[in-house]
DNA sequence: ATGCCTCAGCTCCTGAGA
């Protein structure tokens, strides 16, 4: 089984490379994040042509989040339930006898700003929540954009970087302490070969440079640590003329 | 370097992203 996630940054720019990339990589499960659309917009259509089902959870101009899925998704939960959000950031349902969580983190913008103050609320609301899920779902995987490198190996300058957004240490003991719960980064269950990033600014050529970050994660449950085959960061679509800034993470179980 | 790209939208500029 295939699980994959991916910030396609618009879902209606990037949908064509959705497709193509489907059927380069028929995924069992696709955890998309900033759809930017709403969900009248979605093309359920063009998926379900392509073999895929979809449970989306849109919103206008920002975030917006969907799983795509070859056999029906059961149990599907929108956000963080006993966290209130007025942004669509969170989907989860039930596929394949595997609960998945799709997400996507905030920025936080800098640290310090308001956003930032609501990326750590929002961080602590969703622990205490994975931590439940946990408990009713052993078999869990909790992947998207989490918009926080785990340390300075997800940086590709950290001195330059040190205590930006996504590489402090607020942001990254929150990280931690999600994995605590029971939690693997999968792509590091296996050795790396060092400069594995999964997102790159427009800006600069830095993809061109690889001066990116690592801050797509797909963590898996103790549960199913075991089973964990591969990880790897594709960055194949990052190569197209249009790109999404961020590549796609994809995890094999057994 | 309050810049550099890219996207959405009350669209020819602005806010946000990361």
């Amino acid at each position: 089984m295939k699980l994959a996630t991916w910030n396609v940054n618009s879902l209606t720019v990037r949908l064509p490379q959705v497709l193509d990339w489907l059927a380069a990589n028929p995924v069992d499960v696709l955890a998309l994040q900033e759809l930017k659309l709403t969900d009248d917009k979605f093309p359920f259509d063009a998926l379900a042509q392509a073999g895929y089902q979809a449970q989306c959870f849109g919103q206008k101009t920002y975030n917006g989040v969907a799983l795509l899925s070859r056999t029906p998704a059961t149990e599907v939960v929108r956000n963080i339930p006993g966290f209130a959000d007025d942004m669509a950031r969170v989907i989860s349902a039930t596929i394949d006898g595997i609960r998945v969580i799709g997400a996507y983190f905030p920025n936080g913008q800098e640290p310090g700003s308001e956003k930032f103050e609501y990326k750590m609320s929002w961080l602590k609301g969703l622990r205490d929540w994975v931590r439940a899920e946990l408990v009713q779902h052993p078999r869990l995987v909790l992947m998207g954009d989490y918009n926080i490198t785990f340390d300075d190996a997800d940086v590709w300058d950290p001195v330059l970087l040190k205590d930006t957004i996504h590489c402090t240490e607020e942001e990254r003991y929150q990280l931690r302490a999600l994995v605590a719960l029971g939690l693997h980064d999968a792509l590091r269950l296996f050795p790396q070969p060092g400069k594995s990033y999964s997102w790159w600014d427009y800006r600069d050529f830095a993809f061109r440079r690889n001066r990116g970050l690592r801050i797509d994660h797909i963590l898996v449950s103790d549960a199913l640590k075991p089973s964990v085959q591969s990880c790897v960061i594709d960055k194949t679509p990052r190569k197209n003329e249009r790109p999404s800034d961020h590549a796609p993470v994809v995890v094999t179980l057994l």
